[in-house]
DNA sequence: CGAGCATGTAACCAATGGTAACATGAGTCA
DNA sequence: TGACTCATGTTACCATTGGTTACATGCTCG
């Protein structure tokens, strides 16, 4: 994250248009939601509110940037992983979960964005749109490099994506909301989360074929 | 819902503060997000924006009132469920995230701000939390009288839970947000969901005890 | 019937997202 | 070097919004 205050001396900030994607995510990961008002935004990075329409087209257009980042940079990182840890597609398939859990603990700010936030059809929310494709379409390719290897039941595929995308995405969604003091203690929800989407992956490995066939 | 419009020559509305809340759910459902103006919404019912404050305390209010609605009639649909489908563990346990998924289907609006929603923790949220925790708590006894029973794996019940309700949260949240196309061809994606948590809870079922058993 | 209280209205406020016209200064090329 | 230019920032402005306050209306019940 760049600084986020510029020097009182100089008239251009630089790079503003960072400084302020980094100050929302913080903000938004403070208060939980995307709270933020676009004039306390700017003043933050020493600026008047009108120059954050020389980067961004609006309010929306911020988050849509954001989510649009989070969701290139978890790609970059999955398949980073996914690269660092071999051929195995079991291994490749794990990784995607673990990768994704721990960005949402590194950016929880841009995952409020992308996990929470409505996103109308216009194209303010395109890049994000074909930011999140891609990582969607990493999920699909690993799960069904798994069923050809036997490592997954055999049965439609989608479900079984579904399923694996569900407590992940649920589980994530949940931590994020503030929502899992209801199911644990909250003690330590990280290391809950990640074993639970671990034993729940490795529950969907072992079951029966005939769960996920067409009926 | 109650008839949006109050006739003319009436001054006072009768029950605004259920019309209020109907018509805001409506707006929800159909926009995908709270984005309604108090105003607008109280032009839809036929009264001055700064009545609804006779009713809500603020906007957040009235979002509060809908969640905490949402929560009251969730549980008490659960807990009707559950005593239809007799004592079987198993049969009660399964019905719930049946109940849940068809609830969101006929109130999505509600649902959108239950689940999608960031809940500050003032006194504003208090009614929705606590409606929100009997709900909870039925999903957590009917899993450990599962287990006491055998049907469940053994172990941290905790983790058990998490991934059921991780499943169930993450596909509805999937659903809710319009995201569900990006993993099947979005043909029928509520029988899909349906199916797909049906089959996740028998995956976990017959699942090795050991994947939930604490380190 | 009349009083009181719940409910609605009108007029107002500060703050917000957004726009337009003007100011500044960094990079480029003669 | 000096001037042109364009990206970037500022000032001043606008309509709209959530929220408040003082006043109006009329249902309810002694």
């Amino acid at each position: 994250m760049p600084a986020a205050r510029r020097k009182p001396t100089e008239y251009h900030h630089g790079n503003l248009r960072e400084a302020l994607m980094g100050l929302a995510m913080q903000r938004i990961a403070a208060r939980g939601a995307p709270d933020f008002t676009l004039r306390e935004l700017a003043a933050e990075a020493g600026v008047t509110h009108a120059a954050t329409y020389r980067h961004f087209a609006s309010r929306e257009a911020l988050l849509a940037a954001i989510a649009a980042w989070g969701y290139r940079e978890l790609h970059a990182r999955e398949a980073a992983a996914q690269a660092a840890r071999g051929p195995d597609p079991w291994a490749r398939l794990l990784v995607l979960p673990e990768t994704y859990l721990a960005f949402m603990l590194d950016a929880p700010g841009a995952f409020h964005i992308m996990l929470g936030h409505r996103w109308t059809d216009d194209e303010t929310w395109a890049d994000a749109v074909a930011a999140r494709a891609e990582s969607y379409a990493l999920l699909e390719e690993t799960a069904r490099a798994c069923q050809r290897a036997g490592i997954l039941p055999d049965g439609n595929p989608a479900r079984l994506i579904a399923a694996m995308l569900g407590v992940t995405h649920g589980l994530a969604s949940l931590w994020l909301n503030g929502q899992f003091g209801v199911v644990a203690g909250a003690s330590d929800a990280k290391a809950l989360i990640r074993e639970t989407v671990c034993a729940s992956f490795e529950a969907f490995r072992a079951s029966d074929p005939v769960l996920w066939r067409d009926a």
